[in-house]
RNA sequence: GGCCACGUGGCGGAGUGGUGACGCAGCGCUCUGCAAAAGCGCGCACCCCGGUUCAAUUCCGGGCGUGGCCUCCA
């Protein structure tokens, strides 16, 4: 089967076709970086992950390039920096808005279990690429000067009437149209209504550069050119797939796609267009005058949404019970669904030999998504498989490698390698030590492996000849237990949750008084297990009781108490 | 005003020209020291009115309703 995917542009689904499958080219459009990121920005960046998981997986991780762009040169960008840092130069202060907003955007969309993108570039580094296509436009005819600024000419680019596309083919409305609804003023430099700024003169103080064109004063970019000129230089003049929210396709996806096909005088810019639908807040636009404007942060690490915090993987899980085009409302019940059967899938698939899975998508799972991501649908899957996991250990490890897939789980096998490669480092373990040497650094390993959250696999489970240690640092892992969270993967507990459990007991104690109940119940001493049970629960943990499915052992699972 | 989506069981939400995904909630049962999980089973939906068709929730037309874009916005 072959992927299809919706074109904004054409307006159906279409099978994909890479221009060059050795470098399948994608370009999503990314955060101005001025604030904290709210979870409507979230929703693209989570579905455009999906989509490069997915290219990676059909065409090779090495064969995709996924440029996410960041845009450090705004106004809101220049007013943020004025009221933060009112002592600094302005540009210093905007390197700081930026870099502080930059760190946190990423921090929040790694928590989301989102991979990072190939090239994420910035606007300020493309300003030269900025100028030569505004000077192409120009020499082009599609673009002129008027009072020390560039204004770009949807008139001149219809009146071209070549291989060019009809300004607002991608946004479907013709320029009469916009000319009847246009609502803003009209410069008086403009010679159109529908003419817009691809360079304009700096105020005093504000960041600026040499203008293109023969303009003398220096100037600043318009809104568009940036994302032109950074798909170019990393992608060339034309390339597979744009991608953002579907607000984006005007003005800003239409004039980008006008920039780009007339400076190159391309009938294309990116063969298909793909935009994800708007998110809503309980039934109400996201609006910061209507109360409900919520951050990624925010859901992560404060109560404000629905009393608690959120982990990462149920906020991505609660994205993907909607299709990507479809709007979605943001609800508290949908977290607390999702949340819900994240933690029984993560119970479904604690034992799972991650040593010995290749994490690949089952058929189904690869089949919806092919058909223009549907994710919802692939949620079926998932389900189905959690249904048999409990009886048919093949099954529970095809849930693993799917949700790993999706990226509602971490890879805890690659997990377990960096866990070990510090561990080795630290305790100066040789690269490749024998037996007997594990033997000896046995009991360092453990405890530092207890510092790193990692469990081991119970004695039982290794033979007389390998001990935990070489289980680890020779990456065959045979079980990591999920329930417990480790360094490295953020998303599996919130932050304030793994806060909870340093500030009251600390894992290790945790853990302890689990083995120990563990082995109360073992001798039938119900009393100490109930004593424990208590002394946990007072301290906010809820402990579960189950069987492991293959071998029968009693497990004890926690959670935090809602 | 122009353009565009959407309307599925108590709720969320896929999908389809002809035996109705899936999840949550609910009900019944099983298992379990306790508690909670977990397992099994059940519900029989597609806004209204026309049309096309042997057959429409699915296609077409109209209506009603909700939302979005046209202005910074993912």
């Amino acid at each position: 089967m072959q992927l299809r995917l919706y074109d904004t542009l054409t307006r159906e689904k279409r099978p994909f076709t890479p221009l060059d499958p050795e470098n399948v080219r994608m370009y999503v459009c990314g955060p101005t970086v001025y604030d904290f990121a709210h979870i409507g920005n979230a929703r693209p960046v989570i579905v455009f992950d999906v989509l490069f998981r997915l290219l990676r997986h059909l065409y090779g991780a090495d064969h995709v390039t996924y440029v996410r762009n960041i845009t450090d040169v705004d106004d809101k960008i220049n007013e943020r920096a004025a009221r933060d840092f009112p002592g600094l130069p302005l540009n210093q202060a905007i390197r700081k808005v930026t870099e502080v907003t930059e760190k946190q955007f990423h921090e929040d969309v790694d928590a989301l279990g989102c991979l990072r993108p190939t090239i994420e570039p910035r606007a300020t580094e493309h300003i030269a690429e900025m100028r030569t296509l505004i000077e192409k436009l120009v020499a082009g005819g599609f673009a002129y000067v008027a009072e020390d600024h560039v204004l770009f000419s949807p008139q001149a680019m219809n009146a071209a009437n070549s291989v060019l596309p009809r300004y607002g083919a991608l946004a479907n409305r013709s320029l009469d149209e916009m000319i009847a609804g246009a609502r803003v003023d009209v410069a008086p430099y403009k010679r159109d209504a529908t003419d817009f700024v691809l360079w304009k003169p700096a105020k005093p103080g504000e960041p600026s550069w040499p203008s293109p064109s023969g303009i003398k004063s220096e100037g600043r970019p318009g809104w568009h050119i940036e994302c032109s000129a950074m798909a170019w230089k990393h992608l060339g003049e034309q390339f597979d797939i744009h991608g953002g929210g579907i607000d984006l396709v005007f003005p800003h996806h239409e004039n980008e796609l006008a920039q780009s096909c007339c400076a190159f005088h391309s009938g294309r810019m990116a063969n298909t267009w793909m935009h994800n639908g708007f998110l809503q807040v309980e039934g109400d636009k996201m609006s910061k005058s209507l109360g409900n404007f919520v951050t990624i942060r925010e859901l992560l690490q404060t109560d404000k949404f629905g009393g608690r915090n959120w982990s990462g993987a149920a906020l991505r899980l609660a994205m993907f019970k909607t299709h990507y085009r479809q709007p979605i409302d943001w609800t508290v019940q949908s977290l607390i669904e999702a949340e819900q059967v994240m933690a029984h899938w993560k119970m479904l698939v604690s034992r799972v030999p991650i040593a010995q899975i290749k994490i690949l998508p089952t058929q189904k799972l690869e089949r919806v998504l092919l058909d223009d991501l549907n994710v919802s649908e692939s949620l079926s899957e998932l389900h189905d498989l959690a249904r048999i996991a409990q009886k048919d250990a093949s099954a529970r490890d095809r849930l693993y490698a799917n949700l790993v897939f999706l990226g509602l789980l971490p890879d805890q096998l690659e997990l377990a390698k960096q866990g070990a490669a510090e561990i080795q480092h630290e305790i100066k373990l040789p690269e490749h030590p024998d037996a007997t040497t594990l033997e000896v650094f046995r009991p360092k390993i453990e405890k530092s492996l207890e510092r790193f959250f990692l469990t081991l696999p119970s004695s039982a489970n290794t033979t007389a000849t390998t001990t935990t240690a070489s289980v680890i640092l020779t990456g065959e892992v045979r079980y990591v237990f999920l329930d417990n969270w480790t360094k490295y993967n953020p998303y599996y507990l919130s932050q304030p949750d793994r806060a909870h459990v340093e500030n009251t007991i600390g894992i290790e104690k945790l853990n302890n008084l689990i083995r120990e109940r563990l082995n109360a119940r073992a001798r039938k001493d119900f009393k100490g297990s109930d004593r424990i049970r208590d002394e946990l629960a007072a301290k906010g943990f809820v402990l579960k009781d189950g069987k492991d499915p293959a071998t029968g052992e009693p497990t004890t699972t926690w959670e935090i108490a809602r």
